[in-house]
DNA sequence: CCTACTTAATGAACATGTTCATATTTGCTA
DNA sequence: TAGCAAATATGAACATGTTCATTAAGTAGG
C-alpha cells in the first residue's frame, strides 16, 4: 500500500535523489575542472560522498555519467532556441539565433564540449541517451520548422521536402560547430559567420536554374 | 656513415618494418574479429609476436593503434574516389561515384567503422592523426574541385564561393553516412540514395531566387 | 518493537591501457 | 673479433573503468 507516496516521500526515494544529485554535482565539477579523462571515477565518487560502486547504480558508465551531467544543461539550451524563433524574421536569421545559444554554451568549456560532441556522435545505449536524442530531435525538428514558416511566408519554394532541408541545415550546424571548437582562439562571433556562410550556400543553392 | 644506404637495408630497418607489419595485421585482425574495445591490447601483441610495451613504440595508444589499421585502407579508398571523378558528368553524379567507394568501405565493418568515425571527429595528435587528417582534406579538396568543374561548365553559379560549397557538400557526406551506419540492415544503395537526396537540396538551394 | 523480505550500498577484485626502469640487440670502430 | 654506444624490446608495475558477492538499510506485517 501507499507505493505512489511512497515513491516520492518515502525515505528509500529521499535518499536516491539525494544521492543523484550529489553524484551529478561532483561530477560536474570534476569535469569541468580537470577535464574528461582526468576526471577519475574514484575522485568522483569520494567527492559526491558515496562509494566507487555506488555510482555505477546511478549511471550505467562513465560516458553515461558525463551525459547525466550536460543533459540538464543541454535541455535548457534547447528552451532557448526554441524561444529564439521569430515567425517574422528571415529564415538565414532565424537559424543564427536558434544556434547562438548553442555556440555560446559549448564555448564555456571547449575541451569538454569536444568531447560531449565525440561521444554523442554514435550514442544510443543508456539511460541518459534517450533523453540526449530527444533533445537532438528537438533541434532538427525546429530547423524543419523554421523551413516550413519561410515557406508560407513564400521567402522560399514550397515542396514535401522540408523534412530533409531541415536535416541539412541541422548537419551544417554539426560540421560546422566542430570545426569551430578545433580553432583554439575563435570566438562566438567568428564561429557563427562561418556558420553563416554554411547555411547561407544551401538556402542560395548551387546550380543557376530553379528546378521548379 | 652509410647511414642512408641503413635506413632502408639494415638489420634495424628490416626489423622495425617486420614487427610494424605484424603489428598492424594483428590489430587488423582482431579489431575486425572482435571489435576495438573487446580487443585488447594484450591479445594484440601476443598475436603480433611481440612484447606488450612494444606496441606503444609503434603506436602511441590504442586508438593510434586503429589508424595505423585503418590509413592505409583509407588511402586506398581515396585513390578510387579520386579515379571516380568524371569531367563530363553532372555534379551530383559526380559527387555520388565519389563517395560511393567510402560507403563501400564503411559497410564492411560497420561496428569497426562507426568507432572509426567516431574517433576520427577529434583527431588531432598522434603520428597517425597527420595521415589521416591529410586524406580527409583530400576529399574535401576533391569535392571543391567538381565543384569548380561544375562551374566551367556553366552547369552552376560562379562564384568565389566554390570552396565552402566543397566544404558543404563534404559536409553532408559526414553527416549522412553516420546516419546510414546507425540503421542496421541499411544497404550501400540505401546511403547513396539518402545522400544523394541531402547533396540534391544543396545543389538545388531553398531560396525562390537566385541571388545572381 | 520484532521479524522477514526487498532494495540499495559497498569496496575488494578484475581487466585493460599505458609507462618506464631494465635487459637485449644492433652497428660501428679499433 | 672484441668492445662500446645507441637504438630497441621487454614485462612488471601502475592507474583506472567496471563488476559482483557481501553487507547494510529501509519497509511492511504481526
Amino acid at each position: 500500500m501507499l507505493k505512489r507516496a511512497a515513491a516520492r516521500t518515502g525515505r528509500r526515494e529521499l535518499n536516491k535523489e539525494d544521492k543523484l544529485r550529489r553524484i551529478r554535482d561532483a561530477a560536474r565539477k570534476l569535469f569541468v575542472a580537470n577535464g574528461y579523462d582526468e576526471a577519475s571515477t574514484r575522485q568522483i565518487a569520494v567527492n559526491a560522498g558515496v562509494a566507487l560502486g555506488t555510482l555505477f547504480l546511478y549511471a550505467s558508465n562513465k560516458r553515461d555519467l558525463l551525459f547525466l551531467v550536460v543533459n540538464d544543461d543541454l535541455e535548457k539550451v534547447a528552451d532557448r532556441a526554441v524561444a529564439a524563433a521569430r515567425p517574422d524574421a528571415a529564415l538565414i536569421e532565424n537559424l543564427i539565433a536558434v544556434f547562438r545559444p548553442l555556440y555560446e554554451f559549448f564555448g564555456k568549456e571547449p575541451r569538454l564540449s569536444r568531447l560531449t560532441l565525440r561521444e554523442m556522435m554514435f550514442y544510443e545505449s543508456g539511460p541518459q541517451a534517450k533523453r540526449f536524442l530527444n533533445t537532438r530531435q528537438r533541434m532538427i525538428d525546429l530547423c524543419k520548422d523554421l523551413v516550413r514558416i519561410a515557406q508560407s511566408r513564400n521567402e522560399i519554394k514550397t515542396s514535401d521536402r522540408y523534412r530533409r532541408a531541415g536535416e541539412v541545415l541541422y548537419a551544417i550546424f554539426q560540421i560546422e560547430i566542430r570545426k569551430w571548437l578545433t580553432v583554439p582562439g575563435a570566438t562566438v562571433e567568428d564561429g557563427l559567420q562561418s556558420l553563416r556562410e554554411g547555411l547561407d550556400i544551401v538556402i542560395t543553392g548551387l546550380s543557376k536554374e530553379p528546378r521548379r
